[in-house]
DNA sequence: TAGAGCATGTGGTCCAACCACATCAAGTAC
DNA sequence: GTACTTGATGTGGTTGGACCACATGCTCTA
C-alpha cells in the first residue's frame, strides 16, 4: 500500500495542503455532503501533518460552511460534511462590515437588487410560496420585535427561494444576516413599531398577491419599495444622490 | 490595570472567543485595516488562552480575507488587517460549488444578474471606465488564453466598479473566482479559440461603448448576453427551460 | 432482565519546544 | 569613514504529547 504522504510542498503552508486535499475529495466525489471526515488524529497521520494543521484546515472548512465539528460518539459526532453557504458568506461580510470597507447602504441596496429579481422571476405556483404564506398568517398574531423580525427573515428567504437559484438565495440569506445586528438597532429609531409592523405585513400581502397574479414587474417594484421604505423610515440614508437611476 | 482575561466561556469554544473580541475591535474601531493585531504569544496571554486558539482564529480570519499572516520582522511582517471580501466569498463559493450544492449554471445566471445591473447603473463618466478601456487595448495585441482570460477577468471587474457598489463588486469577483477553474476547462470545447477571441473583444468593445453614452439599458443586455453567449458556446446548458422569464 | 459502570473513540484545549524567516544593531575589516 | 559580516531579536509555522469533556455502546452485576 502506497502512503498518502504529501511533502516537499514548501510553497504552502501546511494547514492549506490538508484544505488542498479535502477539497480535491469533495470535487472528486469521494467526499460529500453528509459525508465523515477520517478522524482528526488518523486524517493527520494519512497525510504525514500534525494533527494541529488538520485542526486548523477543519476549523476554516468549519467557518466556511462545508464540515460541522461534533464531539462524542454515534451519529451526530466526528467531523461530517455540511453545505451552509449563507453561514460562511453571512460571517465575511458582516466582518467586512464591521471593517468599514462594506457600507450598509450598499448591502441593502444589493439586497434589493437580488429580492427584486427573485420576486421577479418567482414562478407563481412554487411550492416556497406557501410557505411564504404560512409565515404571513403567523406574523399577524401579535408578536414581539424580535419574534416579528426573525419570521420576517423567514419570508424574505422563501421568496428567495421561490426564484430556484441556489446562489441567489444564499447570497440573501447572507446579506441578511450580515446586518441583521445593525437592523435589530434600527428598530430602536423608529416612532411607533406596532404601526410600522402593520405596513410591513400589508406590504407583504402586497408582494406575495402579486407574485401568485404572475405579475413578476409589479412584485419586484414592491419589494424594492418595501426593503428600502424600511431601511428610510429607520433612519438609513441613502448613498446615492441620484435616485432616478436605480433601476 | 485590570486583565483581559475571559473565562466563563462554556457555550463558546476558546477560538469562537477570539474571533469575537477581535470582531469587537473592529466594530469598536480600535482596529482597523492596516492596523496590526498583537502578536499571537502576546493575545493568547492577554486573552487567557492558548496560543493553539488564538491561531485558529486567526486561520478563519485569514480564510474570510479579514488579516494577512506575514513572517519576519518588519512592515510586512506580524498579522495585519487587510479587506478582501472577493477571497472569503470566492473560496466559499467555491467550495460549495464543489459540494455541488451551488450549480454552476446559477453561479453563472448570477452573475448575468449582478454585471447586468452594474453596467446599466454606472456612470459614463466613472474613472473604472478608463480602466477598462485600457485593458480592453491590451487585449488586442494577441495573447495567449490564460493572459487573455486574466485580463477579461479584469476588465469584466472594472465594469462592476464603476457601478459604486462594493459588495456587487466583491460578489461579483468571487462568483468569477469560483468558477475559474471551471471557465478555464471550458476553453478547450471551444472550436476556434482566436475566433472566440475576436468575437470576446468586439462584444467587450459594444459593452464599453453603450456605457459611454449612457444607454444603461442595452449595455445591460449586452452584457447578459455576452456572458450567457460565452458559456452556452463552451458547453454549458441552461437550467431553466422557459428563457422567456430571463429578465 | 434492568441497571450501573467502564471501555472506547471523538473533538477541544493547552503546553513546551523548535524551525524559518526578516529586520536591525553591533561589531569588524578595509 | 565606509561597507560588509554577524549576531540578537521578534515574528509566524509546525510539531508531539498530554489531558479534558463528551457521547456512545458494551459488560458486568444485582
Amino acid at each position: 500500500m502506497w502512503s498518502n504522504h504529501i511533502k516537499y510542498h514548501g510553497l504552502m503552508r501546511t494547514h492549506q495542503l490538508v484544505l488542498r486535499w479535502i477539497e480535491d475529495q469533495l470535487s472528486g466525489g469521494q467526499l460529500a455532503v453528509g459525508g465523515r471526515l477520517p478522524a482528526e488524529r488518523t486524517l493527520a497521520e494519512q497525510l504525514g501533518v500534525s494533527r494541529t494543521s488538520v485542526r486548523e484546515a477543519i476549523r476554516v472548512l468549519e467557518a466556511m460552511g462545508v464540515v460541522r465539528a461534533g464531539v462524542g460518539s454515534g451519529p451526530e459526532a466526528g467531523t461530517v460534511v455540511i453545505s451552509d453557504p449563507t453561514a460562511a458568506l453571512g460571517s465575511a461580510l458582516r466582518l467586512h462590515v464591521a471593517t468599514q470597507h462594506l457600507p450598509v447602504e450598499d448591502v441593502v441596496e444589493t439586497r434589493v437588487l437580488l429580492e427584486s429579481w427573485a420576486a421577479a422571476r418567482a414562478r407563481p405556483d412554487a411550492p416556497e410560496l406557501d410557505l411564504a404564506g404560512a409565515l404571513l398568517d403567523d406574523m399577524d398574531e401579535g408578536h414581539a420585535v424580535d419574534d416579528f423580525l426573525a419570521l420576517d427573515v423567514r419570508f424574505h428567504l422563501a421568496l428567495a427561494d421561490a426564484a430556484g437559484n441556489a446562489v441567489v438565495s444564499a447570497m440573501m440569506g447572507s446579506l441578511r444576516e450580515a446586518i441583521q445586528g445593525y437592523a435589530g438597532q434600527l428598530t430602536a429609531n423608529l416612532p411607533d413599531w406596532d404601526v410600522t409592523a402593520s405596513r410591513l405585513r400589508a406590504e407583504h400581502r402586497e408582494i406575495l398577491a402579486a407574485i401568485r397574479k404572475d405579475d413578476g414587474g409589479r412584485a419586484a417594484e414592491l419589494v424594492a419599495a418595501h426593503i428600502r421604505g424600511y431601511y428610510k423610515e429607520a433612519g438609513l440614508g441613502p448613498k446615492d444622490s441620484d435616485p432616478a437611476r436605480l433601476p
